[in-house]
DNA sequence: TTGACATATTCCCACATAGGAATATGATTG
DNA sequence: CAATCATATTCCTATGTGGGAATATGTCAA
């Protein structure tokens, strides 16, 4: 088997930098396409194609506005990602405190 | 440009279903490889390329005892995946607030 | 309708898998 | 050393990219 499809899951979607700049630039605002492509400085179809891959898995929703396609995060959809890895965040504070604990000892 | 290699960084690491299922299973006790395989129903050679993997990006410690190599998740290294998705909360909260306002209103 | 603008899709290619099978390496024991 | 157990690596293949170029689709304005 080959690696999963982008489109396959949220985790896999994310695991694109350029994906993850999308997400962070329309995370408050909806923007355009157009605005995208500025802003972060790709091509345009790239863009799209990214912006497609986001969709396919919830991870933005998408409105017209006369000739412009706006895109906005769907935040939601990024909490399974929060919250899988935050079942390890008592791990990491356990060996944050111990390297800690061994600073202060010496 | 192909897809970046999962032992790029972290979020091409996890995007693998099976090695989360790794990383959770191997996250409070160190295991050995044959205790995966046992655990997870996976091949054994599948089980070593996945560890090679998260070894490769940190996220996973190894030391041998005897014939065994025993594993263990490094769980701060899974801190950046969940802050990155963290700078989202503030957005679904609202959006969640919004819903249960709406709700309410009705 | 035609032209112009905005976005989406298609086609191409080099590359990185993930799994299965076979084999290699490492460590222990007799 | 030889046999055995545990793990790692290699080889193979089908498949899914992400970027660039070209093109298609959709919408508005004149």
């Amino acid at each position: 088997m080959p690696r999963a499809a982008t489109s396959s899951d949220v985790f896999n979607a994310v695991a694109e930098p350029q994906r993850r700049a999308i997400l962070e630039f329309i995370a408050d605002d909806e923007r355009s396409v157009g605005e995208i492509v500025d802003a972060l400085e790709l091509a345009q179809p790239s863009v799209s194609k990214h912006l497609r891959v986001l969709r396919d898995v919830g991870l933005v929703t998408a409105r017209r506005s006369g000739k412009q396609m706006l895109y906005r995060t769907n935040a939601t959809e990024l909490r399974p990602l929060h919250e899988w890895a935050g079942m390890f965040e008592r791990l990491w504070r356990n060996q944050l405190q111990r390297i800690k604990e061994r600073a202060e000892r010496e």
